[in-house]
DNA sequence: GTATTTATTGCAAAAAAATGCAGGTGCAAC
DNA sequence: GTTGCACCTGCATTTTTTTGCAATAAATAC
């Protein structure tokens, strides 16, 4: 409840109108599982209204993600995931054998973060971003001949 | 020269063909300097070859990326980079701001690779990311009232 | 409550990206 | 050199994403 007066204050000091359209849209980003696509967004929006648009969905994404309320991830298959950013930031793994993602906690990025940010001044971003690799049982699957 | 034909040896051992638009298509790629959009790579290499279809680029793009030979980056404003992976690989910062680019060497991933193999068996590529954030400039532009 | 201002929506239409398929062609075997 | 197979290409088509615009509806002031 009161992280969702948190969002409209949020959208109402940018300049932004709250409409049902959005108000759907949040919820729909916020409750549906972890991470959502533009389709899956549309669908769940659709079942409380079926006449909304899916540019009305892409246009909000946009601002949404403008507003840092939502974190959008390119898998590395190319599809593009939505979530909401509650805190939790997080790190997805995606082995580009066989797609499956791990989500891993920032902390593992600290390091990183403070090296960057001492050699360059560059502040890397806590919430998304999508890493490829290869899982455990996949990189097991790819030791043929060869290992490094 | 030699690079050449090892990228020829790649393709054959991999059941693909070595055909006239691919071989441009490589070289557009390994030219034009660092990296380059689907758009830019199709440019030029009608340059050459007027008559390559943007479909023969998106396919061949694709196969060169399964194959590890050219890496693919989501910039954080969707856009798509293809670069020919020279052994040189680096991590890519882009500012959420002003959208510059700094590259990085990879040496900087180091220690987060290690954490993540042993904590999770995953292997992260050496190659391409594009890691969101704030560069210098910006950061401090951003610094307007609060310090984190 | 009403009027005013201006962002937002839905539709339609355009642009961009991806895909299916039939014919063409690399390449290996002969 | 010729043949055959499987991969590739280009075109046409479909799917996905973006954009322009008139109508609508929040938010603010009265």
């Amino acid at each position: 409840m009161s992280c969702e007066t948190d969002t409209i204050e949020t959208i109402r000091n940018s300049d932004q109108r709250m409409t049902p359209q959005r108000l759907l849209l949040l919820s729909a980003i916020r409750h549906s599982g972890e991470h959502v696509t533009i389709n899956q967004i549309h669908d769940q929006v659709k079942q409380a209204y079926p006449f909304i648009n899916v540019s009305t969905i892409y246009r909000n994404v946009s601002i949404l993600k403008e507003l840092r309320l939502i974190s959008e991830t390119y898998k590395t298959d190319g599809e593009i995931l939505y979530e909401w950013i509650g805190g939790h930031a997080h790190l997805h793994m995606m082995c580009r054998n066989c797609n499956e993602m791990i989500e891993i906690d920032d902390k593992y990025l600290d390091s990183l973060k403070q090296d960057i940010k001492k050699d360059f001044g560059f502040n890397i971003d806590i919430d998304h971003l999508a890493i490829s690799g290869l899982c455990v049982q996949c990189k097991k699957l790819e030791q043929v001949g060869y290992d490094d």
